[in-house]
This record gives C-alpha cells, structure tokens and sequence, in this order.
DNA sequence: CAAACAGTTGAACAACCGTTCAACTATGAG
DNA sequence: CTCATAGTTGAACGGTTGTTCAACTGTTTG
C-alpha cells in the first residue's frame, strides 16, 4: 500500500489544492521505483566510489593497484568495490592472486556524462 | 595538491604495476570535480528528494500540498527543498501565503530518465 | 492591530554509512 | 608443505544526514 494512496492526512493545512494533489497522485511511479531509484543514485553520491568507476574505465585494475592510485587501503576499496559489484555496476575477472575490476557496460559511463554536462551550466 | 599526484604509498603492495597505475593517474579528473559530482549525486540518493522532484514536475506545487501528498510534515518537506534549491534543481515562486516549487529544467528529467533506463535492464 | 495560516529554520536525536583494524581465505613461489 | 602476498570480510568507531520538535518570519483576513 502506497503512501500517495489517499490519507490520512499528515499534513494540517486547511486549505489544500486537492485537485492538484489528485492528479500528482496518479502520476508519481510507485514507491518501490523511487526506493530503486534513489538507490542507484546513492551508489555514485560517494567520492570513493566515483573516483573508483573512473579509475576501472577503460583498462581493468586490480585492487592494489587501485588502492595505491586513490591513496587509501585495499581493504576501504574492497569494501567499495563490493557494493559496486552488487549493483552490477561492474564486473571482475581473477588472474593468480590478484583481481581484475571493470566498468559493467558503457550505461555508467552515459549517466556520468550527463551529470558532468550539468555541472558544468 | 591532489592524492592522485605520485605517492606517498599507502598501499603495502610489493608487485603494483606502476606503468597502469601513471597512465591512469593522468586520465582522472580533478579532485574537485569528483567531489562536485558525487555531491551532485547525493542530491538524488534519497527517497524522499526522488519523490519531490517527480510531484514539482510539470504542474508546481505549494510545500503544503508536496506534504499531503508524501504524507510528511512540511518541515520535513522544507528541509528537502531548502537543499534542492541550494542545488539549482528547483526554481520557486512566491504568491501570497504559499510558495509554488518546480523543476529548474529538462536537465533533470533527462538524468533520472537514464537511471531508470538501467534500472530497468 | 491581532489572529490564523504557510513556510522556514536551528537544535537534537537516531539511523545510516565509510573507514579502520584484525582476522580470515586463497593463490603462487620456494 | 610452508610462507608471502592479494583480496575479502565482520565488528567497531566516528562522522554524516534525515526527521522531529519548537520557535520563528511573513502574508492575508477581519
């Protein structure tokens, strides 16, 4: 069940534009897109794991490498690089002792790009 | 003085392959610009925010009828759009009592429009 | 001017999240 | 087999962040 789905009213103003509330209602995507959506965003809100997807693009980079180029600790990379292999942003490939991490697919590299276009107004 | 630029070595590495880790040293961004862009994707990586852009889009609302609608207070919703602003996201109008919030531009639409794209893979 | 309502703001609290640390697995070299 | 190195993992700590609450500003109405 949908917050949007009619009351109760959280809200104590008297005086609501309901027919707007109305039609927003059927417009707005259900609440599991917006969990879903603010999610992946979540992923590239943080620094460590921007610099990381920049890092990977292109030719791949094994952990240490990687660590060694961002200045910080396999271990704070490897945790990054977890959650951003669960979000099947990209993919691994073992070799002997060492792991070699990429982007996914060019999506990654698309939504970046937009981003940095507004950034840039 | 970015971290990127030579060493200190951080990573207790012995066998990093030095020539990947100097190629990719000068195809990074500026520090400054990973953090406008993780910044910038801060901004979408809640629930709550998601929501508000998707009900200001096209029609704009007053913050008491954003409130009713995601069924929160409006000073929840206040402190949400007090950051969206600070983010030119959203552009507001004062008329009388209320204020009438929207989209600042396509920009907008166009970034989640892509997010959902790949959520949807 | 006074009362009512829309909206904003700062402080405080709780939940969340990234890094550190230590312990662990696994692969390759001697 | 044994040791060294690459990488992963869980717990814990500290900083960040979203919501709540109460107090505030500003506008309209009587």
């Amino acid at each position: 069940m949908s917050v949007y789905e009619k009351n109760p009213p959280t809200c104590e103003c008297e005086e609501l534009h309901s027919e707007v509330i109305e039609k927003k209602r059927t417009l707005m995507p259900n609440e599991e897109t917006l969990y879903d959506l603010s999610d992946f965003f979540k992923i590239f809100g943080d620094s460590t794991r921007m610099s990381i997807l920049f890092a990977i693009d292109g030719e791949p980079m094994c952990v240490c490498d990687i660590a060694e180029l961002l200045g910080m600790t396999k271990s704070a990379v490897s945790h990054q690089l977890k959650i951003l292999r669960q979000s099947d942003l990209i993919t691994y490939k073992k070799s002997g002792k060492n792991v070699f991490y990429t982007l996914a697919d060019d999506h990654v590299r698309d939504i970046i790009e937009k981003a940095l276009e507004h950034i840039k107004e």
